[in-house]
DNA sequence: GTCTATATAGAGATAGAC
DNA sequence: GTCTATCTCTATATAGAC
């Protein structure tokens, strides 16, 4: 596959592709270094175990999606600090904009959506301690967004927004091979359907 | 586990609940037959292979739970043919209602979960042929219910809502270790916050 | 219908030469 | 930093006795 980097690197994106097509468990290190090009015993020199490895590829987007959510939502709070609309789009559009990514993103946002599903306590962990603190920043200011929605309920609703998203993010690489629409259309329609959509849900009374 | 069942279906039982808690690949068959102290043979025995075993799994209640949607969704159109709301019900409730179902729904609705997450060709297209023509009812109903909204718009709502309830089925169990609110008043609870999300969702111009 | 025993293959991980 | 070779374990599946 991309001949032109690192082994580190190419382990990286070969392993990021197989993960979203076979799962974690459903992919062997043996498939890694075989379509990566590189030999079986690299995996555990560079990463130490296949754990390891997993948690990098997450490690590499994830840093990328936070920092873009914040600096989004930054922006939006100080134009209009109780804008519901513009903060939606600062916490879906850098999740949607991945599936443009030229380097795999788009392989990325269904091992996202793997990620939900999977009870895998070492992950979970991992992700909640390194990347938690933005569903909670988000999940305060919709709150000052929403006075006058109860705790409980807005709890839930960011709960369907989720799963809205990380499906939409995931369902997105099919939609792409059905029709032939340009990717940053498809990925700016999608954004603006999910905006519009969880807004007036949010907003439900 | 449940001693007072069939060898096959005390199979069934197990593979479902170590199937939610890590993945179709992830689960083999030594762990299945250990847990539900059958032999190890048992399984190919009686299921001829694991990917038999697992379309199996999905076919004790996807039979169940589509049969209830298109009963509820009749019900529904009998009384008022284009009340959203009803509708909506009619999809959301007896997906919800397995949470509650005391011989492992529970377990159960993580398993689908998963299965969106998997690219898996086979599982696919078991689910896609057997029970494909629910979801399409529902669209079709539902574009009757919204008559000024575009098809293409409807459709991406509905991948929204289809995100929603799997998002929100699969995380049910974990709200429930949580709390210890009734079981019952939690995925009415669940449900009935969905439905106004996504109706006012679906209504949104 | 259930068992033991085993065939066959593939997994993750590592030792040690280069 | 990369290789070969291999250790050790576990996987799915099946043959054949009971």
């Amino acid at each position: 596959m991309p001949a032109h980097f690192s082994t580190k690197e190419r382990i990286l994106d070969t392993a990021e592709a197989l993960f979203a097509e076979h799962g974690f468990a459903g992919t062997s290190l043996r498939q890694v270094t075989g379509h990566a090009d590189v030999n079986l015993a690299a995996v555990n020199y560079h990463f130490g175990s296949k754990d390891n490895l997993v948690t990098e590829v997450f490690r590499r987007r994830m840093d990328e999606m936070s920092r873009a959510r914040l600096q989004q939502l930054q922006a939006a709070q100080a134009q209009a600090p109780t804008q519901l609309e513009a903060v939606l789009r600062a916490f879906i559009e850098p999740a949607l904009a991945l599936s443009l990514d030229r380097q795999g993103g788009g392989a990325f946002v269904r091992v996202l959506a793997r990620a939900y599903a999977e009870r895998n306590e070492r992950l979970r962990r991992f992700l909640s301690d390194n990347y938690g603190h933005v569903p909670r920043e988000f999940s305060r200011v919709l709150a000052e967004c929403l006075p006058d929605l109860d705790r409980e309920t807005l709890h839930w609703r960011l709960d369907f927004l989720a799963g809205a998203l990380t499906y939409a993010m995931a369902d997105f690489g099919l939609r792409q091979r059905g029709d032939k629409l340009d990717e940053r259309t498809q990925s700016e329609r999608a954004a603006s359907e999910l905006v519009a959509f969880a807004a007036a849900g949010l907003r439900a009374t």
